[in-house]
DNA sequence: TAAATAGTGTCTGTAAGACAGTATACT
DNA sequence: AGTATACTGTCTTACAGACACTATTTA
């Protein structure tokens, strides 16, 4: 297969690695968390039995793009297809991996939180939902750290003007957990007035009949309307509440 | 070198090539310009003869990072050392070089025009600065129109909220030329009272003494405060005058 | 003194934060 | 009826766009 054109003299040098890490979000307990594997138990291994993003080399057999790859990765750890994914961005240099120089390409997705019969609330052993606050202080492996805390700053940096917080909600959901969801990544609370203006003037939501269940008054459920995109806003929220 | 750890059972697969290309843009003669250069003209050469961005294969041995990489590549091409410098995304596939499965590292410059001493305003044979739009249209090997798309977009929507334009003049610069700038990259005018309130105001300009030299009123040279980030306005900008 | 360009002041419209008020559900 | 929650209206403030005005330079 391939190599139709005849093998160039300049191409036998050595290649870097190419990984592909995949930051995995979702609001579980009322806070912001992201997916951690832990590294294989291997003294073969580089910074074995820590915990790590989830992530691997690209297959050049399976993967058909780089996209193709996080979606993979994320569906092995997550069984979600079809998430709100964004490519975050790359690193790349000598140091970061003791194999070789090799880079990454670094991606986030938003998912919504996983229901108790899904792979288990809380995650298994090798697989576990953490608190970014805690994931933060945490020793990852690579250069981990700095991938997480760029992740961590788009995410919330983007919630000041976009709709991301919506991809992290099962649908159909209401305005107030909407809401609650942006005070849970921005981590302060929004006025409620406003909110609901900046959001449905922003029309990327669609309304899609009554939800009940709890006590209080019954509130609209809505759902997005393009889930491939995301809604900007003109302008950034201020204090609160 | 380097293999300090036992070479892993799991090592042996292909990998993908690894490139780092950059999209230079500038400002000469009123208009956006990007940095093209042609491909050799050989034929064990993908798209020869083609217009491509500047870049190629990461080379291990003498790259200590992406960017070191990506400094490297425009040093050779333009000679400007400490430009604005900003990762675009990265773009890998099965299909973008004939040659393999290749991954490309995307980063856009911001520089200033280049002098007439130095390689020429409009570039030589093998190397052009091509205003954005007719790049737009042209050919370019690879993935290339679409990373250059990105790059464009990247620039247009950033300059709505950011700095960036400072980047593409030499210093000291007058708020008239600086608002010039704007106008080139956003391709609208703006108003020069809502403009002047908002640079001021950001607080990343530096006075640095008269302007002098032409017709009219002399101004107020600037210089940014800090070239390691670009300052970002809460704001953005509406029609203009 | 006139032309050209730099810089300022004032008015107005828009949109968001504050916060109190109204509506509708469940117990 | 009472409580809890959803939703709306009104006031105020901040700030950007419009645009005319003043200031300072050169010819």
């Amino acid at each position: 297969m391939k190599k139709s054109l005849p093998r160039s003299p300049g191409m036998d040098f050595e290649r870097p690695l190419v990984t592909v890490d995949v930051v995995i979000f979702c609001v579980l307990e009322g806070s912001l968390k992201v997916l951690l594997v832990r590294r294989p138990n291997d003294v073969q291994d580089p910074f074995p039995g820590r915990w790590a993003l989830p992530g691997g080399f690209v297959n050049v057999e399976k993967d058909r793009s780089l996209i193709d790859c996080a979606l993979r990765k994320l569906d092995e750890k997550t069984g979600v297809a079809t998430p709100y994914l964004e490519q975050l961005g790359s690193w790349g240099d000598a140091d970061r991996d003791p194999r070789g120089w090799s880079s990454a390409h670094a991606y986030f997705a938003l998912i919504h939180a996983p229901t108790d019969n899904e792979e288990g609330r809380r995650g298994s052993a090798d697989s576990q939902w953490v608190d970014v606050e805690e994931a933060g202080r945490k020793r990852l492996a690579f250069d981990h750290p700095r991938i997480l805390a760029a992740a961590i700053g788009r995410l919330r940096g983007k919630v000041e003007y976009t709709s991301l917080p919506a991809f992290l909600l099962t649908e159909p959901f209401t305005l107030p957990q909407l809401q609650h969801t942006y005070e849970v990544v921005l981590g302060r609370p929004v006025d409620k007035s406003a909110f609901r203006k900046r959001m449905l003037d922003a029309g990327f939501l669609e309304e899609v009949g009554m939800a009940q269940g709890h006590s209080g008054r019954a509130a609209m459920g809505y759902r997005v309307r393009d889930r491939d995109q995301a809604a900007t806003f003109p302008r950034t929220f201020k204090a609160g509440e």
